[in-house]
RNA sequence: GGGCUUAUAGCUCAGCUGGUUAGAGCGCAUCUCUGAUAAGGAUGAGGUCCGUGGUUCGAGUCCACGUAGGCCCA
């Protein structure tokens, strides 16, 4: 087999296609996995993808760093495990179950059945899973999809009993509280979401209600509640530390305390004169200034700043029940509270803070600059009461009824209005009620029943998290690309509180925790300990998952009390399940040795945003607590996938793209390109503009290797066929090959530091060097006839580039990679057969030869600068000049210059390269202090240096200096490399200096010149009538025109040229019956031009 | 409110420990090639380097304050 010809236009997508059924057919994932079976281990740890959706363009920027990390350690003789994680268990999958089934509401899960709605979730693991694989195939991404872990896995689910099992006999697991909105009615709690939808206007009692201050004369804090009943289990009173108090006296002697401008204040007013948000019959509300006057008018006797308050102590409404003397707080839930309080002791005045939009807690107008605080009753109210360190009081029971020890209120509902009425006539017969009114507001109410939310304290579970110090030393011995990501962890760790682990939902971990009578649980922590503790449910649960609802039916016997305990109805953080993996997908259990042998892992890369609190902590927190070890060596972290705008892509807004299409559209190739050429900080524009950008630089590719492939099978070149020596190579032949070299070193630098993006910007500039320089400067040798050395040596050299690039570059493009290697190689007995991805990654070591690549790039300078000059003088390149005078003392690359004389020649349109001694010829010099040399040579003398340096005579300085001789004899000790040389130059010249070359262009077109400059114009000219006049390639013409006698004879001179150029018979001065004409611009006249084809 | 971070061309981003005329890609304009060309090439226009002070011979770079984003935490 021989190398074949390939389209210049091919088709990436189909070709992926094709690829990727050769690789299924020819087993290519297998053999590469065989191949590397005794190599040393390098360790890749998966973090799941959540199975729950198809995957997005974002998963496949991960997918894609995971997969060309691995290809690269692969291609280098490392044996990998290749395996795949898919993230199953959580609320993500049951909010879309939910969605399926058409229901909003844990109720109605419990109608529909556990087991059922679990065994739904299942199912749509299992269907998204393989989705999911066969996406991540087409993105080419190689694992061992036989041997995928799922979180959900028996193997995951008791791995993390075990881990909770551990902590618990280290006494780090424990139960707390939170506080959740409530449904009484559906006995369910709902999510933050939910109770936005079932949001409506209500009126409440509005009560103010009069909070004695503790060892003082009659004085008052005035509190004002529309949730009468939650002052049952008042904790404290929150005050703005920064706003203004006034104490006021009224007529009967009492002193209350209000915030100053809120007796004024008139509240919700707007809402009343608008009619907004307002109930039709609810009266207009009073102001406090108002409702002191009707009772006999107030006077102020003091203001005092919010701060001059905190920590009065004072009474609260109902001190005389029982639960508000209870240690600990009511009903007891941590009976080990360390402060040893009662709610009674905890009533005092704390600062409100900020909420989570650094909005003040407590606020000026509504109610009145003070508020009643039940850490039990409310979301805000618990997080404070918490952060202070009191006890809460829940004083309902899941129908939301008031528990026993509220004496009159135990068994009332509270959201029932007779109720607050009740608890209202109680405060009033008390002296403690200052007013009542009916105010109107908009309250969460339950969507679906319709009753009103209440928050309810709830059991959680915590894993008490004050052996932080242990994972932040582990965090220290991590790698952290980019390094900041090092010490985002250590703030999260830092300010991080207890880990909740519970929540109250159906499909997730089931937390293995049993809850006894006498208040006592314990942690059961694998299935064999669970059965030999079970007394009931046992043959229920067996040949299940230990999910709910089977291994609810489990009943254990305590191993020391012997009491009979159930499983509480909790499953577990899903981070617990992905924080688990290095241990439970890597036998940690099962088999110490293969884990000993694979852990820590040597690399992880995720998506940042988010991952800091939740899988690297997990991931950390539960090594650091089993090993003591960091479980990962090396964290590469990307940030996000936006649209091409920067926005966030929305199904809704119509900005997504979905996987699928991107593939199909732009082909994957591109899509890994892009990703792997972003830089991994910066989120990644996404969209087809941006893939159109980096096909061109693929179709550069592919135009490099279509060239080689076209002429490579009809001169039918063998790889290696023929022996070549040193000085058969050509100039450019050894540049390409000193560049390919750097380009080998560059890649596995950069491979080896997780850094594809820097060298893919080198792939780029060394397309751009092989496309535009190596092959444009010597396609000649491949179109010329003879089959000779120098043909040989110039297929060889393409080759053998063209084949390294490709392979440093297959882990990024593995498709596109492997069609051109299979091609090429055909006739390439060293190499692989079968796949690109069975070669071994290029490897140099050797020594670059840096001076010869400089000199080529000065060559390059020289002609790039030789444009520019064309260009400033307005001078189009086909109209030739005369010559490019060159300085240059370096006498190497002055023969260096000669030898590719003729590029410059041929690329400058010039007819000769001189060489010239006499600087005068090029123009004015100047000289300029070279600071960075002299900041560390004169550091105190700098401006004296200055002052000398502007002494120097340029002109006689230049040629010591463009010699290169440490030329300066003064006092001060200035060098050459002190100084910066600069060239303006002569008239009729365009010069410039560089690398110590003088150059300059001559800029001045002779007459003969001028007319070689219209031939060609001409000639042009020709051409592009020709194409307009829709003229066969291969027509001959005749022409029609009368010429001047310059151009005349300047056409007679070169006949045979441009008759051959533009395919003509003869020229004469009319033409009948032309085919096309076009006007001709000569010195200012049109010449017409007829064409005629025969 | 606290912590971190960013602000450079129309857009997306580089700019190492301060150094002379601040760069790249895309886009735009002009030119150019047409035997690898859904192409390629060249040149150019376009910048108060967020603002204000400061340190320095010299600040996009360092410091302070401010403005506007982003992330995290509370």
């Amino acid at each position: 087999m021989s190398i074949k010809k390939e389209n210049p236009k091919i088709d990436f997508v189909q070709n992926e296609h094709e690829i990727l059924k050769y690789w299924s057919e020819k087993d290519i994932f297998k053999k590469l996995v065989l191949k590397n079976s005794n190599g040393p281990k390098w360790s890749f740890l998966d973090g799941p993808i959540t199975a729950n959706n198809p995957m997005g363009v974002h998963h496949a920027w991960g997918r894609t760093l995971k997969d060309l990390y691995q290809r690269y350690k692969a291609m280098n003789g490392y044996q990998l495990r290749y395996q795949n994680g898919f993230d199953c268990q959580g609320l993500w999958v049951e909010i879309e179950v939910e969605k399926e089934l058409g229901i909003k509401s844990k109720k109605e899960v419990e109608e529909l059945g556990i087991e059922k709605f679990v065994n739904l979730c299942k199912d749509r693991v299992l269907k998204y899973s393989e989705i999911q694989k066969n996406q991540s195939i087409r993105l080419g991404y190689w694992m061992d999809w036989e041997n995928s872990y799922f979180t959900m896995s028996e193997e995951n689910n008791y791995a993390i009993w075990a881990f909770l099992k551990k902590l618990s006999e280290d006494n780090k697991i424990y139960r707390g509280t939170d506080v959740v909105p409530w449904s009484g009615r559906s006995g369910t709690s709902y999510s933050q979401m939910e109770i936005i939808e079932g949001r409506k206007l209500t009126v409440h009692k509005g009560v103010f209600v009069k909070f004695p201050v503790k060892d003082s004369d009659n004085e008052n804090i005035l509190i004002w509640t529309t949730t009468p009943w939650t002052l049952s289990s008042n904790i404290a009173v929150a005050v703005n530390k920064k706003i203004n108090y006034a104490k006021i006296k009224v007529k009967d002697g009492t002193i209350y305390y209000v915030a100053e401008t809120n007796l004024k204040y008139q509240r919700l007013s707007k809402e009343f004169s608008e009619k907004k948000n307002w109930v039709e019959g609810v009266p207009k509300l009073k102001t406090l200034d108002q409702i002191f006057k009707e009772r006999g008018g107030y006077e102020v006797i003091e203001v005092l700043k919010g701060e001059n308050l905190i920590g009065l102590n004072y009474s609260g409404p109902f001190d005389h029940l029982e639960p508000q003397k209870t240690v600990g707080g009511y009903p007891v839930i941590d009976k080990n509270n360390i402060n040893k309080k009662t709610a009674i002791d905890c009533h005092v005045i704390i600062d409100g803070g900020k909420d989570s939009e650094g909005n003040d807690m407590v606020v000026e107008g509504e109610g009145t600059g003070f508020v009643h605080m039940a850490g039990g009753c409310g979301a805000i109210d618990n997080k404070i009461c918490k952060k202070e360190g009191f006890v809460e009081i829940s004083p309902i029971d899941n129908q939301a009824n008031f528990l026993e020890g509220f004496d009159f209120m135990s068994g009332l509902n509270v959201t029932d209005a007779q109720t607050a009425e009740k608890i209202i006539s109680n405060l009033k017969e008390r002296d403690l009620l200052l007013y009542v009114e009916d105010y109107p507001h908009i309250y969460p109410h339950c969507w679906r029943s319709g009753d009103e939310l209440v928050f309810k304290q709830v059991d959680e579970w915590y894993i008490n998290m004050d052996w932080r110090k242990k994972i932040k030393s582990v965090v220290d011995d991590i790698n952290w690309i980019p390094s900041w990501g090092q010490d985002r962890e250590h703030d999260w760790l830092d300010n991080m509180g207890d880990w909740m682990i519970s929540k109250k939902r159906f499909w997730g971990l089931a937390l293995p925790i049993w809850t006894f009578d006498d208040g006592s649980f314990h942690v059961v922590g694998s299935k064999n300990e669970l059965k030999e503790l079970a007394v009931e449910g046992w043959d229920k649960f067996e040949g299940n998952s230990p999910h709910r609802p089977w291994v609810d039916y489990v009943k254990i016997k305590h191993p020391k009390t012997g009491l009979i305990g159930t499983r509480i109805a909790d499953v577990g953080n899903p981070w617990l399940d992905a924080g688990i993996v290095p241990f439970s997908t890597m036998k940690y259990f099962e088999d110490k040795k293969y884990w000993e042998q694979w852990f820590p892992a040597d690399f992880i890369t995720e998506c940042f945003p988010g991952q800091f609190r939740n899988w690297f902590y997990s991931l950390l927190a539960m090594s650091a607590f089993l090993e003591d070890k960091a479980p990962f060596k090396t964290l590469l972290g990307h940030a996000l996938v936006k649209d091409e705008k920067g926005d966030e892509m929305h199904k809704s807004a119509g900005n997504a793209i979905w996987f699928d299409d991107a593939a199909e559209k732009m082909g994957v190739d591109v899509m890994r390109w892009m990703y792997s050429k972003q830089n991994v900080e910066n989120n990644l524009l996404f969209g087809y503009d941006k893939a159109d950008e980096v096909r061109k630089k693929l179709i550069s590719l592919w135009n490099i290797y279509s060239f080689f492939c076209t002429y490579a099978s009809l001169d039918k070149f063998v790889p290696g066929k023929n022996k070549i020596d040193k000085e058969d190579l050509s100039l450019l032949d050894k540049w390409i090959k000193e560049k390919s070299k750097a380009l080998i070193v560059k890649s596995k630098e950069s491979f080896d530091s997780f850094e594809i993006d820097k060298f893919l910007k080198d792939v780029e500039i060394f397309i751009d060097d092989l496309s535009n320089w190596y092959i444009r400067r010597n396609r000649r040798r491949f179109w010329k006839s003879e089959n000779d050395k120098d043909k040989f040596v110039a297929y060889q050299t393409l080759y053998e580039v063209l084949l390294s690039l490709i392979k440093v570059l297959s882990p990024v493009l593995p498709f596109i990679s492997e069609r051109m290697f299979l091609n090429m190689t055909s006739e390439d007995s060293k190499e692989n057969k079968e796949s690109i991805h069975l070669s071994n990654f290029p490897k140099y070591d050797g020594e670059i030869d840096y001076e010869l690549i400089s000199k080529v790039d000065s060559l390059k300078k020289v002609i790039e600068s030789g444009r520019a000059v064309r260009k400033k003088a307005n001078i189009k390149v086909r109209q030739p000049l005369d010559h490019l005078k060159i300085f240059m003392l370096d006498n190497d690359l002055k023969k260096f210059i000669t030898e590719q004389q003729d590029i410059i020649i041929d690329e400058l349109n010039i007819k000769n390269v001189i060489f010239s001694d006499d600087l005068n010829d090029f123009g004015d010099f100047s000289l300029k202090p070279n600071f960075k040399s002299i900041k560390s040579k004169f550091e105190d003398d700098m401006q004296d240096v200055m002052k000398k340096i502007k002494t120097f005579d340029a002109q006689k300085i230049a040629k010591d200096y463009l010699k290169g001789k440490a030329f300066i004899k003064n006092e001060l000790g200035i060098s050459r490399e002190d100084i910066i040389l600069d060239l303006n130059a002569s008239d009729g010249f365009e010069s410039f200096l560089s690398n110590n070359v003088v150059v300059a262009l001559s800029t001045t077109i002779s007459k003969e010149l001028k007319i070689e400059g219209v031939f060609r114009d001409l000639i042009r000219h020709i051409q592009i009538m020709r194409k307009e006049a829709d003229f066969n390639i291969d027509d001959r013409i005749l022409i029609g025109v009368k010429f001047p006698e310059d151009l005349k004879n300047e056409i007679a001179s070169n006949k045979e040229f441009f008759m051959n150029e533009v395919l003509c018979t003869d020229i004469m001065d009319n033409l009948e019956n032309f085919d096309y004409n076009s006007p001709f611009k000569y010195e200012n006249n049109e010449i017409e031009i007829y064409l005629k084809k025969l």
